[in-house]
DNA sequence: AAAACCGACTATAACGTTTTCGTGTTGAAA
DNA sequence: TTTCAACACGAAAACGTTATAGTCGGTTTT
């Protein structure tokens, strides 16, 4: 089994210096032609690749992109993923994933270890617990070292970066507007509990299209689901007995799960009772009937963080004005709602 | 802003060696107590830590496990993610994710550039490109340099490493016998083109039920799909008019299409036809009804890979007996099957 | 013919660690 | 008093690069 082959041993072998070796590579004019054509093409016969490792201790820049993100097996984080990475690999860079899987201690390490060298910098949606403990200190510390820190989705207004939005609150305004004009009166909310960022500001929106259209924001047409594990059951209860016309919902999840108990209930959707959801996922397609959604874009958040943070790389001056950008989500309308 | 702080930068400000700092943070029986004490409380207050990049040089390892896949907005490789992440970060690696796209162009390059330096292994499944051109040079070249590499899902019989697989054809198998033995006898296979392993493999699973039972395989029954994009039209065309009892098709998506389609042309699922898919995904529990499945257990798949691969890398001995383990499938009953 | 220059290299430092091998100062044994 | 551990620390090499600053023989300039 041959070893990677490095510059020494090039140098070894033709009997040369390794700063030639080096300076041949790389095609310098202070190398003879004759010279540099022999190391080329030994290099080559050898298939030498100068190694990551050492041009990242050298130039103190690792060319990658940690991304650190509650949990993947959310198909919106999937896309935004496929978006950084997209545009990342265009500019070159490699990411490199870490999951915190909601836990705070988890993004603790996982920051503290890509910080020390392993990344240039972060993209990152914090996890739920961090948000409940409203501890930064973590990602404070990391920005204060130097690193860049491009936040997405579930952003913390207290810590200074840039950061990547959809407008949450518009979204859920829009969903809900449409909802109205459609003759709806009695619209039940299925949200998350309220320090997760974007389920209060998915609340707000709701209840601005609700006062916005003089109609009473009764909070007993209000769900707050805390463990979605059991989301369906909680659903289900909720909406016994409930007199709505419609359901508007955070997330896809709960939309798909209040159509169930509605069927279950009785109440045809959407002839009884119309349904929308947030985040545009597989199963809002697949579903029947299919669901209507705020679509997030998340693979334009992707790759917008990822614009974001490989231009701050880049730009020698310390440039210290952080921008929020804000996307626009879109109402994909499909058979969950009336016609 | 300051800068990470250094080995270096401690012993200038405590007037000590360099030498002197590493081993005292390391707690070395060489330097006294009071010393230890006095660069540790030094260090703890300027939060120091380690720089990876340079322990990755110093120790030709970095810690970190290379992930190659086709594509993240599968959720079946998103809990195979999940599953190596799992047991990586519990034993101290990190994860690296690069996609594929299914090119093999970037397959190559992703490899070549991970190899480098990057990580230490691979864990990786193959591009349908690759797959179509029989090309392997890339990974066996990266074998051939020492680089530990498991392959899992679609493995490549040519390519001599550790692998990880399900048994595709028993899982079809055991899904159509389930079939049959509901007294289906016109089961169509809604399958992917051949060049795609597991594909080929489902396929045989299908066909080998049918003959040990006596049943006469008829290619009419038969639908390969080459194009994901366009399925639903595919499908569709497909079962007009075909007079059959039930559908075995060899992904979840596939399965969900079907049931469209069937409904559109006026069968009832499961009275008239029953369905059954393969892999279990978001749409399978939620789908109504309810998709009955071939569980491919991707997050035992994972760790099942990771733990290979980490052994491999924690081994001193050059073992050359690589091994295929093959995981059990299980067969998720659900609504879309008669009962 | 001395000075300056040029072409084609080589030596060295540096990036941040760890580790092996010194080395100078004690205090105790001979 | 001499000898020798033990102790506490420092110097240097190494991992693989690249960039800066030499070096050295030969040619051009004046």
């Amino acid at each position: 089994m041959k070893r990677k082959i490095t510059l020494k041993q090039i140098a070894k072998e033709l009997d040369v210096s390794v700063s030639t070796v080096s300076k041949a590579l790389k095609d310098s004019a202070e190398i003879s032609v004759d010279t540099k054509e022999k190391i080329k093409a030994f290099a080559k016969l050898y298939n030498y690749k100068p190694n990551n490792i050492a041009l990242s201790l050298k130039n103190r820049k690792t060319k990658t992109i940690g991304i650190i993100i509650p949990e993947i097996v959310h198909h919106f984080f999937t896309t935004v993923i496929r978006g950084i990475e997209h545009v990342a690999n265009e500019k070159g860079y490699n990411v490199i994933i870490c999951l915190s899987n909601n836990s705070f201690d988890k993004e603790v390490l996982n920051l503290e270890f890509l910080a020390n060298g392993s990344t240039d910098g972060f993209i990152m949606s914090v996890a739920k617990e961090t948000q409940q403990k409203e501890d930064y200190h973590h990602i404070k510390e990391v920005i204060s070292q130097g690193m860049p820190v491009v936040m997405f989705d579930r952003v913390i207004d207290e810590v200074i970066c840039d950061k990547v939005v959809i407008s949450d609150k518009h979204g859920a305004f829009e969903a809900v507007q449409y909802l109205i004009d459609l003759q709806c009166k009695k619209i039940a909310l299925i949200s998350t509990v309220d320090y997760v960022s974007v389920g209060k500001l998915r609340t707000a929106g709701y209840k601005e299209a609700l006062t916005t259209n003089d109609l009473e924001v009764n909070e007993d047409l209000i769900l707050k689901i805390e463990d979605v594990d059991h989301s369906e059951e909680k659903i289900e209860e909720f909406l016994k007995g409930k007199d709505i016309d419609a359901v508007f919902a955070v997330n896809e999840q709960f939309a798909v799960n209040a159509i169930k108990a509605l069927t279950k209930l009785g109440k045809k959707v959407p002839d009884d009772v119309s349904v929308i959801g947030f985040t545009d996922g597989v199963v809002s397609k697949s579903f029947i009937p299919s669901l209507s959604t705020v679509n997030q874009h998340g693979e334009d958040m992707g790759a917008k963080a990822a614009h974001l943070l490989i231009e701050r790389l880049e730009s020698e001056t310390e440039e210290q004005s952080f921008q929020t950008t804000v996307l626009d989500t879109s109402l994909i309308v499909r058979d969950s709602v009336k016609k």
